[in-house]
DNA sequence: GCCCGTCACGTAATAACATAACACACCAAA
DNA sequence: TTTGGTGTGTTATGTTATTACGTGACGGGC
């Protein structure tokens, strides 16, 4: 497994959390969120992998820094991030991994690579969706959408034909 | 609540159930796939509803009918079925319904209307899906994708006109 | 200052969803 | 007849998520 895959591409990772972390708090003050201690720690420890971590993990890790121990606590933490646009939930997972595009009002697609683990978010054009011609002929309204692909990441793909060639 | 929508249109419901079971033993017959009585009851569960059952659900079904009582009672004829198309798996609800589509290869896209709880299976073309244009440019290779949109459907979104009139 | 609303956080308890591991019955092939 | 595969059943357990309730912090109105 690689740790360290971003959209399936190495990248330096020491800034990514620092960074992501001070514009939500930008962000928050600008929208008057609260993005108080619990919840910052639960968006770094997002920022801190780059694949989807499921409730339980986020809630052991919050644990072990002092935070309360039980279930709503992530919960919680996770909702507030996922509402507001910091994390998203990777229904194909139940985990929760955190958004690569803050800020950009947008509509995720997922690669989830099963090998690695390794997730990658895709911004995509909600008006060229399929679902959206879909909803339009149908007269149904969207008003979220979930979009996730399982498979093999190109880098798990070059490892297995090196694994071929032996 | 509408209990009979189906693609959130009204339909003669009858039939349904007695055909797709017909024809799922037909197909069964021909790919050598063994329609068990669980299986084909379960089978007719999902039919009986046009929306998303919880495996539990089933499962209670079942017992009342005889069958197991224990999760994986449930859980493995929702296995068989989903592996063999008879059935899809709506992730973001985790719950299941039986495919309106059975014997076509597709990529379902469902949508899910969260006021009267009906879902629509709509078929899509895979080549021109958003997550294949992106699985083609980042080199990704999709073994399973994952359409689901919620939202309001045409019947709930005529209601509340109705209901805004009074 | 005091009351009261709201919001965030904490806890315990429980619900809902899912799988592991093992036993037995059946049937078909060796 | 034995053996291996498949399907069903069970118990037990693991994992994910929510409900319900109590407390402290903060801010506005009086």
């Amino acid at each position: 497994m690689d740790p360290n895959p971003i959209g399936f591409q190495k990248h330096d990772h020491s800034h990514c959390v620092a960074d992501a972390v001070a514009e939500a708090d930008r962000t928050c003050q600008k929208a008057g969120l609260q993005l108080t201690p619990v919840r910052k720690r639960a968006l770094e420890i997002l920022l801190e992998e780059h694949r989807a971590l499921g409730a339980y993990d986020v809630l052991a890790r919050l644990s072990e820094d002092g935070f309360g121990s039980q279930p709503p606590v992530a919960y919680r933490a996770l909702d507030f991030l996922t509402k507001n646009g910091f994390a998203h939930k990777i229904e194909r997972l139940n985990a929760f991994i955190a958004c690569a595009h803050p800020g950009d009002i947008h509509t995720p697609a997922f690669l989830i690579c099963t090998t690695c683990d390794a997730v990658a978010e895709a911004e995509t054009d909600p008006s060229h969706s399929l679902l959206n011609q879909i909803a339009d002929t149908t007269g149904f309204r969207i008003s979220r959408a979930v979009l996730e692909a399982e498979g093999t990441c190109p880098n798990c793909l070059a490892n297995d034909g090196a694994a071929d060639k032996k």
